[in-house]
DNA sequence: ACTTGGCACTCGGGAACACAGAGTGCTAGA
DNA sequence: TCTAGCACTCTGTGTTCCCGAGTGCCAAGT
């Protein structure tokens, strides 16, 4: 059905169509690439691809375009992902090298992302849920407020102020404190409502009503946080391109963390760390727009995703590229930390 | 030279176009708004205006549009700020009630601003300056590491790991860091620097080098955070408007904070909480967008600025009405945490 | 059987043009 | 000082026309 030539010709046009972003058509393929073939036997090859649905043309008589299962084609079969140059890697490393705490890495990934691709960038906030606790901190604020504070390995400080039902001494507050640090110190976030269940009972019973307010407060910070924070950056690579969905509505997505948690996509339990690629209609919402997404984290311990969005017509090979690379600089920050 | 009738026709020029969006002429003008003049008395105060500097016309034969300088008298004179309405009052409260921590305050606010305007909406984390120190938190992480979290009346807290140049126990840790609370509870951020000058003479001479890795960062902390990280909603609703700038100097000017704090402009220090209105060129970078900002935080001790960015074409009263009313409520939500 | 050159056909986009309508400035009269 | 009338000047729109890029198909060549 589509032999060498074909599948070279969906190619040459794949890339002729991102880097000039005008249909294209026989003759100036024949001429660009060396296919050693004329324009009518292009024409006919592209009558075929046409057939097939790889291709199309926004009016008769206008060149051809790749059509959303062209794109596929191209990233399964006809292009493999470009590496950045030397420099670039260099760029990266220094750059995110330079982060002083969590949120200035989860920062500086998303802006760097978006420089390096001219795209929408997109990070997640690594989960808490595979955390592990390395401290929690009560300071009394006044007699009957405390604020809690929950430190994790990945270097996330999450706190609550939490409004006691009773007058507690500092003292009871300190031991308190000890008692949770013995008790969750290095367990994962996950393990945090088993432990702490038959806690109350194993204090005295005046501090019952307080550990219990408390307690409960640290539960909510987990499940709140569950659904992780996602930020965005570049936006101002949108102006530019074309969607055939409107600026506005991926605008909207951008800024709602529920649409763009779905755009990212899960991490396939499998291949944690395999590129994903959503092409136009692909995508559970946007269509018209295409994501290069993959999880990132240390090791086998993956933490998030990350990716870029664009236009459907994008340089998938240095798009991919990229996002790889960043993804593998970033975990290994992370894990560094 | 600008009689009473000048300004009204002023003034409806301003309503009309920034309603209609389309330039408006001296007929339209005459039936709408009740003037009790003909179109061609109508006329002759428009050519004055325009004389002035007020108005002009795109082209010869349209109708006439606001200049700068003619929304500046708009705003100064010929408009007052509009409330909002009980409705949105109550919305407004609700939701900033909600907010969980100083993260989720600003959040929620600039998404709020955001969506009452239909605007670009822009707010800047409270500054730490003017904050007091809560509490200082030390928390051994390994032989050489420890965990820097200083905690702020606001609500704030800050974190960094310091790599020790020795290995310090615990007990010493624990020791410094009640010095250091002793030291600095309740302080303006601002004295922390000469309060803790004398601090590594008063310890130990075995300490010092330590001490001085752990104050050194302390310092750090406080000085990286003075130019503070701002946050922006909203950019969809940039879509629809068109401004003399392109889309994408906006974008690009949102994301660079730099720039950004430029356009929120300087709390002036004699009325902080005045609304400040820049309209089109009175803008230091971003001609053809006007900016209405205010400074909010509790009282007189005003913490940071917030406000919203938009086409010159804008309703004033109703933006004006919205950011003063959505600082008010948020600089209360911080005072009563 | 595939490739190639030739040819008629289609259609989008730009140039040239005319026209209606809105809005203006000006002047004369109330 | 305001008003009515009038001639003038634009922009935007609709029409027409034509060029050129690109196609599909067919017949001839390898």
């Amino acid at each position: 059905m589509l032999d060498e030539r074909k599948l070279a010709v969906l190619r040459a046009i794949v890339e002729d169509y991102v880097s000039t972003n005008e249909p294209v058509g026989s003759k100036a393929l024949a001429e660009r690439h060396n296919l050693k073939v004329s324009p009518a036997t292009v024409r006919n090859d592209m009558a075929a691809l046409e057939e097939e649905g790889y291709i199309t043309q926004p009016h008769t008589s206008a060149g051809r375009v790749p059509t959303d299962k062209g794109y596929r084609l191209f990233v399964d079969r006809l292009s493999q992902v470009k590496p950045l140059s030397g420099a670039e890697r260099r760029a990266i490393e220094t750059f995110l090298a330079g982060a002083v705490d969590l949120d200035d890495v989860v920062t500086r990934t998303v802006r760097l992302l978006a420089q390096l691709t001219r795209q929408v960038a997109v990070v997640q906030y690594p989960t808490l849920t595979r955390s592990t606790v390395r401290h929690v901190e009560l300071v009394p604020l006044s007699e009957r407020r405390v604020m809690l504070v929950l430190i994790t390995n990945t270097g996330r400080v999450e706190q609550r102020v939490v409004e006691l039902p009773e007058v507690v001494e500092d003292t009871r507050i300190a031991h308190l404190r000890a008692v949770l640090n013995a008790c969750l110190d290095g367990c994962g976030l996950s393990a945090v409502p088993d432990l702490v269940a038959d806690l109350p009972e194993r204090l005295p019973a005046e501090d019952r009503p307080a550990v219990a307010t408390i307690l409960s407060v640290l539960l909510e910070t987990l499940v709140e946080r569950h659904d992780e924070k996602i930020v965005f950056a570049g936006a101002a690579n949108l102006a530019g391109a074309d969607f055939t969905v409107g600026l506005r509505d991926v605008l909207e997505a951008l800024e709602e963390q529920v649409v763009l948690m779905r755009l990212l996509g899960e991490t396939s339990s499998d291949t944690p760390s395999a590129l994903t690629v959503r092409i136009g209609s692909e995508n559970p919402y946007l269509h018209g727009t295409s994501i290069v997404a993959t999880g990132y984290g240390s090791g086998d311990n993956q933490l998030a995703r990350l990716g870029v969005l664009g236009p459907t017509r994008m340089d998938y090979p240095v798009t991919m590229g990229a996002v790889r690379a960043v993804a593998r600089y970033v975990s290994q920050i992370l894990a560094a930390s």
